[in-house]
DNA sequence: TGACTCATGTCAGTATCCTGACACATAATG
DNA sequence: CATTATGTGTCAGGATACTGACATGAGTCA
C-alpha cells in the first residue's frame, strides 16, 4: 500500500554527495579561472577546442553539456576577445568549425594547467587503482541513467 | 622549464566525468520532478525540510550549495504555493525557522519517491560494497578540495 | 522530384543564479 | 559600555543558462 522508498539521509546518498562534489569542483576551478578573465563555461570551451580544434558549435556544447544556445553566447564572447576564430564561411553543410587563435592557445595552456592543479589537489588521496575505479564507476552512473 | 602538466583526455579525467555524472543526474531528476510542478532546487529545499523541519533559510541555501539570495527567492516560490510556510516574527534572533504545510508534506512525498527511483536507477549496475567505497571516494574528492 | 526527417545556427524571451550592498541580531572583546 | 566580528534576511542589478521558435543545409524515401 504504497510503502515505496524515500529519499534517506543525504550524508549516506551518492546523488546528493555526488552533486556536492560537482559543486565543489566548480567552485575551485572558478576561483583559479577568474584570474585569468575565464569563467568555467569560456574553459570548457576552449579545453575543448584546444583537444579537438575544427569542433562545431553544436558539438561544443554537448561536450560542455549545455545548449547550443548557451555555447554560441559563449563562443561570441571568446570571439570578440580574439580567443577563437570561425569561418564566416563554410564549403559543406550548416556547422561551422572554430578554432583557437594564438592568443587564445596560449590563455588555454595556463588556464589547462591551472585546472590540472585542481583536479590533482581533488584525487590527491585516492591510490591510482582508487582512481581508475572511481572513473569506472561514474561512467556507470551515466551509462545507467542514458 | 614550464613542463607542468595540462589536462589530458577528457574520458580518462574523473574532473569532466564527474560533472557528467552530476549534468545527468540533474537531467534526470528535472524530467521527474517537472510533471510535479517543481524544479531540481525546489525539491530540495522541500527534502532539506522534510528532512529537517525548522531549517532557516541560510542553512537550506548551505544544504543545496546555492546563495542565500537564491535560497530565498525558492522559499518565497514555495511560500506563495502555499507549500511551505514561515513564522513572520522571532523569538530569538534573526533567522525564521521554516517547515513545510500539510500541502507541502504530501508533494515531497511524492517528489521524494521520484527522486529515489532516479538514484536506485543510477547506482543500479554497483554492488553494495561499490556503493559504500564509491560514496567514501567522492567524500575524498569533497574533502580534498575544501 | 517532392515530402519528410534530422542536425545546425541563431533570435527572442524567460528563468535562475550570482555578486554587491545594506540593515538587523547576537556574541565576543576592548 | 562601546566596538568589533559573525551570521542572517533582503533589495537591486547583472550574468548566465534555459525553453521556444524559425530558417537553413543535407540526407532519406515514396
Amino acid at each position: 500500500m504504497s510503502q515505496e522508498r524515500m529519499v534517506g539521509p543525504l550524508d549516506r546518498s551518492i546523488g546528493y554527495t555526488l552533486k556536492q562534489a560537482a559543486t565543489a569542483e566548480n567552485v575551485a576551478m572558478d576561483s583559479e579561472l577568474r584570474p585569468l578573465g575565464l569563467t568555467v563555461s569560456q574553459y570548457s570551451c576552449l579545453e575543448l577546442l584546444r583537444q579537438n580544434p575544427g569542433t562545431s558549435n553544436a558539438e561544443l556544447a554537448r561536450g560542455a553539456f549545455v545548449t547550443r544556445q548557451s555555447m554560441n553566447e559563449v563562443l561570441r564572447g571568446l570571439q570578440e576577445r580574439g580567443l577563437v576564430a570561425r569561418a564566416d564561411t563554410v564549403a559543406q553543410g550548416r556547422a561551422r568549425p572554430a578554432e583557437l587563435t594564438p592568443a587564445g592557445q596560449s590563455l588555454v595552456v595556463e588556464a589547462s594547467r591551472a585546472v590540472a592543479r585542481v583536479e590533482q589537489r581533488m584525487i590527491s588521496s585516492l591510490s591510482e587503482s582508487d582512481r581508475g575505479r572511481l572513473l569506472g564507476d561514474l561512467k556507470s552512473l551515466i551509462e545507467s541513467l542514458s
